[in-house]
DNA sequence: ATGAAAGCGCTAACAA
DNA sequence: TTGTTAGCGCTTTCAT
């Protein structure tokens, strides 16, 4: 096997064409556009161009290469990230998302990752991705974006999309305000009124480094003022190791006036809480019924409550889906698009424990 | 901006040779051997072209379809995974040590998912790299690998490597039984004798889908035989909503001599187990020492316990650099490459209470 | 509607 | 050592 190549089976066009003897650009236009017209002898022989190119094992793959190298085209998409580790998120279902989205295109997706200083310098940028052969750019960086990254990209005469971040256009994230307020509504119908945000991984004081930390609260906050209630706050950011102790030193210290709720920045937030409420001599969930966000579903196994879930299948497929846009209409800025979460667990929340032994003698006589 | 291409900097070989007088060969001689001898001409010569095309923004980016066609070399390497879910596992420590090695060889990573038809036909396949544009393959495809796949990817031309699956060549996964029995053995050291292994993902009686569900109890059975300890094993799929309750009333029914402690296939059943075990009105961890598997440091912060962790970053790295080794040297077959865990949160693991207990005094004297 | 020819940017092979 | 030539497989343009 000299051939180095990949492919032990280089059928080109010209074989196609020389077996049936008409040219390659005929053999193209027969594979490509399907019939010619109702000119008999000519669909005859198209027949005959199919069925030469199926024997050849031709079947319409194209050398990728040479057809970049006519058309400019790369007919590949990369999903961009930083070496520096936890400024994006790889999350499966979000590739399978881009991916479900980006094969109907017959599009391929590669990864690149590039360190902060190049992906703040508009002028190495271009060569980069000249190099990567991409027509479009999904962008996986929403933790502490660089000054500069934001221009760098407008820069760049290729598409490009954020990811779970928000941006004036061209990003697709979550709808974190809206899913929170849902829940804590959710809680306060089934009859909770103390109900406390935990979060144990954002700092009390500052900005958080994602827009979750801030959006996240906000709904909190405005789900409780709406129905009247005082919003009750901790948060902090302790180191995991601590939060368990920390949870059940605030519980111990507020034994007064308990929430009878916790909705949850996080779901470890919530498992800590939870470890840290059983440690206080609490019982759960009767005398404290806990809420939460999470990733997947698959994480829920780690404690089974409710909790309002990030469609990472969809925002894939969204900001895929927005790209797509983008390069068939260049020049555009599409409007974000904001992705609802899944309420899940829904059954698994009750209501306040005295709420419970109040109603429990109504149900009795039936 | 007529150039649909994505440079919008198209500088050519031909480009800095006119600009310094030379041909396109020699330009590219001397950007790629550095110097080409002690004839001080030359020397100038090289050094002028060089700053030409630093100059032109040129800066060692060929042109990669370019390059493709006349090497047959894509300069690219795909993770191949199935369109079915839960097949294979995409974990982004991973990626990154897969990105980490690539990048020192300048290697593209490309995504490929594939629905099983055509992952077991070994006609279609070559097609489809021809296409996709790849010079080898990671497998990332370890659970009920469908009958015919192996044999598919073997007739392929093209170098291949299983990740996180056991092969008798050309695979890289993790040393989980050496890694059960490690951490059992740390048990039995400190004091426990009743040791419990519970895993609620894998069902009782038939083979487990992954060779970890097999690997890991092994190890666990191994650490006991060997200190004459008897092997306690709770091994069950259950549905994740019925785990606390299925753990709890495990616990409640062998009430009379309960393990002191316990070793878990997963966080997810350790954790279900911990939430159990307090419902049974068990202490932790005084009444149950866990520790388990996990997948990620982070996953960790949902139970502060001695736990066995993947190093995902290495398998990645691992795989990639077999991949080049075949890529490299095609038609060998190397050893698989057996990663061992990392044990963290050691100083979590305590003595059974009574021995605890019993020791305390001891300490009080002092 | 079809064929012929040019050329994309690069590198391998050869000639000088 | 350097320059020239050819050609990778495809698409586009232009002529038929």
């Amino acid at each position: 096997m000299a051939n180095p190549s990949a492919n032990s089976d280089p059928v080109t066009l010209e074989d196609v064409a020389r077996r049936v003897g008409v040219s390659a650009r005929t053999v193209r236009r027969a594979l490509d556009g399907g019939r010619v017209a109702a000119w008999d002898c000519t669909a005859r022989r198209e027949e005959a161009i199919r069925r030469a190119a199926e024997e050849l094992g031709y079947v319409y793959r194209p050398n990728a290469a040479a057809r970049t190298m006519t058309t400019g085209r790369f007919n590949s998409v990369s999903l961009l990230m930083s070496t520096r580790a936890g400024q994006g998120l790889l999350i499966q279902e979000m590739l399978d998302g881009i991916c479900d989205e980006l094969e109907e295109w017959n599009l391929h997706l590669s990864l690149i990752r590039l360190p902060d200083r190049q992906l703040t310098d508009a002028d190495s940028l271009p060569k980069v991705f000249r190099e990567g052969m991409t027509d479009g750019l999904l962008i996986d960086y929403f933790n502490e974006i660089p000054a500069g990254m934001e221009a760098a990209m407008n820069s760049l005469d290729i598409p490009t999309v954020w990811i779970n971040s928000q941006h004036p256009a061209d990003c697709a994230y979550f709808a974190d305000a809206g899913a929170a307020r849902r829940a804590v509504e959710e809680m306060i119908k089934a009859g909770h009124r103390r109900i406390l945000y935990a979060d144990f991984s954002n700092p009390a004081g500052q900005t958080p480094r994602h827009y979750t930390g801030t959006e996240r609260r906000r709904g909190y906050e405005q789900a409780m003022t709406a129905a009247g209630l005082k919003p009750l706050i901790l948060q902090e950011n302790v180191p995991h190791l601590n939060r368990v102790a920390f949870a059940r030193d605030w519980l111990c210290q507020h034994r007064q006036s308990l929430p009878t709720a916790a909705f949850c920045y996080h779901i470890s937030s919530a498992i800590s809480l939870r470890e840290g409420a059983r440690d206080a001599g609490l019982r759960l969930p009767d005398d404290l019924q806990v809420a939460c966000f999470a990733d997947r579903i698959p994480d829920l196994a780690y404690a089974e409550i409710p909790a309002m879930v990030n469609p990472w299948h969809d925002l894939g497929r969204a900001a895929a889906r927005l790209l797509l846009a983008k390069i068939a209409a260049p020049g555009t800025h599409p409007a974000p698009v904001i992705l609802p979460f899944t309420w899940v667990n829904a059954d698994r929340l009750r209501p306040p424990a005295n709420a419970r032994k109040a109603a429990r003698p109504a149900h009795a006589t039936l």
